[in-house]
DNA sequence: AGTATTTGTTTAGCTAGGTAAATAAATACG
DNA sequence: CGTATTTATTTACCTAGCTAAACAAATACT
């Protein structure tokens, strides 16, 4: 394996982990709380908004969505289009996603501290070069 | 999510499909091919040393290991240390992996060729630099 | 020598991604 | 209007990582 796929590989690997970890006192995985935290940010989504805007299948999403509905996170309901399925923020995230996101926040300060601005745009740019 | 992290996130997991989808001509997933490109450099090797090697758990590799021995590319022996499983490569496998590697080098050039060897080397600085 | 600890591997069960195919509603077309 | 196609979601099943705990062999300790 190319030792530069051999390290990004790694690093994700490392860094969701180290997330998982943190979330651990919320009782939340790292691909929940990304999705909780798009619905924050964007307000009510469907299924399809949600997958799109995150860039992974549809299946992966439906599954975090039921897991998320069953733990109080988030709401299901119809949209106009009976086929869509509205997803929106329960009372209980609102309430507790700010200080979460401020955990987390954290987090990612300590992680990406060590770089400047100009290394993290300069380390943007170069993932974007590899074959997107 | 910090936008530099969804951004590695990504670009690890398309890497990884990209990768999946040129080893289908093969029979192989990635994972496996790791596998086999590393013990075709290193020799023989215990799962604990691939394990280390790779920097994944133990039971990930007891699993795939498994999976490559019924499929014939691997064979699993007993060692001196009669606790410890040693790996080593099947004929078919020394006789079929030349080609693959080499299908596989072509993917990896094509995929980094658009960044320089600075380039490449100021990324792996740039993601050594994040909390390793 | 006999017990306690460590080490190598495996098993069980979890999250997290993927594809392929089923289903139901909406839309397009003749 | 009725059928064909598209779109949104779901289901089933696969790889790929993880932790926790079981187990057997080796090593350390007294």
């Amino acid at each position: 394996m190319n030792p530069l796929f051999h390290a990004l590989f790694q690093k994700s690997r490392y860094i969701t982990n180290c997330l998982n970890e943190v979330l651990k006192q919320h009782n939340l995985y790292s691909s929940q709380w990304t999705i909780l935290y798009c619905l924050h940010n964007h307000g009510p989504m469907t299924l399809t908004q949600i997958w799109k805007y995150l860039n992974v299948e549809a299946p992966s999403i439906t599954r975090a969505i039921t897991r998320l509905e069953t733990l109080g996170w988030v709401l299901r309901i119809d949209g106009e289009d009976k086929r869509e399925k509205i997803v929106t923020l329960s009372p209980y995230a609102e309430k507790h996603l700010p200080v979460i996101t401020k955990t987390i926040l954290a987090f990612e300060e300590e992680m990406i501290g060590a770089l400047t601005v100009e290394e993290q745009q300069q380390f943007m740019i170069l993932l974007e070069k590899m074959k997107g």
